[in-house]
DNA sequence: GCCTTTTTGTATTATTTCGCATAAAATAAG
DNA sequence: CTTATTTTATGCGAAATAATACAAAAAGGC
């Protein structure tokens, strides 16, 4: 198999070319001629291969998702207590906010909001992912009850929602310019804040 | 005075006009015909009062802005306690996020947050506008420890930026589909939690 | 009543943008 | 070698868009 003309494009490439581009500018103000030049391809090609805007832009949501997966399994797998855990993921996602000049913060957070509304299908995707992180959050809360590190009264949905806000409101402040160093101290102290909330308990 | 041919327009209804445009398809995706339509005027008048898209996009933020502070500072002013007033500020914050339909979340943080990048002078006002948010929560924090209401070793800034946090994110999840009633819960729990961990103090 | 000033409204222009039509190129199957 | 299939690449065309030019309209100042 592999009947015809072999492609010329690599499809992880041009879809991190297509995420980069709106990972700055956003849905709306990327044109397919701005795509077709980060993407490598053409015009024609693109709507073969991925279909529309939305499209493209839907499937860069999806790319960033799996590798946002990749971070916080880390964090899960790796021997570290949950706040070691939690320091270590936030200090990575603030590294991955300011990996850009000027800093991005995050694709989904910073630039789906805009777009959910004109865009339906965008929406769902930022519910499911934003769903997806609470999860994620809960679990290793939960964890960390079974092992004893927190008391069984602990609330882990409440304190996945609270991680969350903290996540998501980094990732804003750094799009708009604050320093990486003060949202590093927002991250720390936010986390002993919720952790210590967990811990003594209301 | 007022020397030449009166203005047609309202000032207040054409930037009510514009705000409510900006908020449901944000800057990028807002075209000046469609402004036109929203401010009752035709797009010669509009570059002659308000200037290009951008201008009347900072316009109609710092439109919001001003509400903005308005509810705060009832807030502020009511006799309510800390945890009383929050309740009834994030209660109102949700009223204004669910005003429309589909729900349309925070104007500054869904929206300016995609544009801050490709239009500098607005993420400059969205980091000024965090900073002001920062700033009332601080300084009614603040307050309640004058009061006696928290302990002297409660850290305003941070519980600030916290409460701040929690507001971005239901901002967020309001606009992706999620329902009022769970964001009302999150409020609640998320304002509890802060004090108390403002109250034990770690 | 005339002049100055400011806004309005029609129209225009140049540019951008999306999406597709069409033919050539490149490969596998028979 | 011929045919079928898929992708590439040039380019087209219709629509939308931003921004301005220009004359008419509507007020105040003298």
């Amino acid at each position: 198999m592999a009947r015809g003309r072999p492609r010329k494009f690599d499809e992880e490439l041009a879809l991190t070319g297509a995420m980069t581009l709106f990972w700055e500018k956003g849905l709306a103000a990327t044109s397919l001629d701005d795509l077709a030049i980060a993407m490598r391809m053409n015009r024609p090609s693109i709507y073969n291969a991925f279909g529309n805007k939305e499209a493209i832009y839907r499937r860069s949501l999806e790319h960033y998702r799996m590798q946002l997966e990749q971070s916080m399994l880390a964090m899960f797998q790796s021997g570290r207590s949950l706040q070691a855990g939690l320091y270590a993921f936030f200090d990575q996602a603030i590294e991955v906010y300011f990996g850009n000049n000027p800093p991005l913060g995050c694709l989904a957070i910073c630039t789906a909001p805009s777009a959910a509304v004109s865009h339906p299908e965008v929406g769902k995707d930022l519910k499911a992912l934003i769903a997806l992180l609470d999860t994620r959050f809960a679990e290793r809360v939960l964890k960390a009850i079974d092992e004893g590190d927190l008391p069984a009264k602990a609330q882990p949905k409440l304190a996945a929602q609270m991680l969350q806000a903290t996540l998501q409101s980094i990732a804003v402040r750094a799009r708009s310019g604050e320093s990486k160093a003060s949202l590093r101290t927002l991250a720390r102290y936010s986390i002993d804040s919720i952790l210590s909330s967990e811990g003594t308990n209301l």
